[in-house]
DNA sequence: TCTATAATTGAAAATGATTTTCAAATACTC
DNA sequence: GAGTATTTGAAAATCATTTTCAATTATAGA
């Protein structure tokens, strides 16, 4: 989904449309990988120097509850956010550019379920993430 | 591996054996679910009731170390502990009574490699969690 | 285009989790 | 049992996040 649709997305839900929100909405956008909010706040101020912390941290709630972004849990923290994929919910990240690439792993929910019921369980959700070291990285090496 | 062989660990390692830190490895070891700082602070007192929160912070950090407990990550928050299990790397929570159950997904490695060599990785780790309804919770419905 | 108004903003204060500091307590070595 | 280095809990410090609030601004309607 496009930065503009994200916006328009924004405003269909009643949200007004503006400096502040288009800056971090165009800042996450853009982005090959996830931001904390600090991160967010810092290269969004390159676009609109006047932005505050707070604004982030309100957007980016905004974004997540209209499902245009999503939290990415990493070792180093679990409050980093990326542009939302649809359908496809599964990560692969480079551990040294931070990189995050979604992949569909819908042909894994069989081995998932089998795996739960050998253990009395009904699986209901997953969460996947591989994480690795992708081409660019290794030829820069 | 036991409470005891913990402690015996814990010692190996040059670290002193308190009650303070019984009291933390015992309420750990014996719980069936992950366990936040602040919820092992309050079970573990009831065994000793002069434990300090910092403490369990400490204790909880150099169990880590050791290998002894992991952090589980969880849509409620990222800041929760089980006891580790060797080898099995992955997790099945039920949804209900949050009781955490280990699994062996090692046949699901060479899948992951191959997700990972179709978008240019060459995949190092992974993390994987499913959630569900256990058979107790579902009996109990 | 202009105006009225409700949404949005940023700064500062408040909160909550975690970490650090430090003097007192203690486990362990000899 | 004494001496010493580790560990402890309380209080203070830190850090991320949330709340408060008066000022600013986007938008609907005149």
């Amino acid at each position: 989904m496009s930065v503009e649709n994200w916006l328009t997305e924004f405003r269909s839900q009643g949200y007004r449309l503006t400096d502040a929100r288009r800056a971090v909405v165009e800042t996450v956008a853009k982005s090959p990988r996830a931001l904390t909010p600090a991160e967010i706040h810092d290269l969004a101020k390159e676009q609109y120097p006047k932005l505050g912390l707070v604004t982030v941290y309100r957007t980016l709630e905004k974004l997540e509850e209209l499902n245009l972004v999503q939290r990415v849990h990493q070792e180093q923290g679990c409050n980093a956010y990326l542009a939302h994929a649809e359908g496809h919910q599964h990560l692969l990240i480079c551990q040294k550019c931070k990189k995050a690439v979604y992949f569909d792993g819908d042909d894994l929910n069989a081995s998932f379920a089998k795996v739960g019921e050998k253990h009395g369980f009904i699986v209901q959700e997953h969460w996947l993430q591989l994480f690795g070291i992708c081409e660019e990285c290794r030829e820069n090496e």
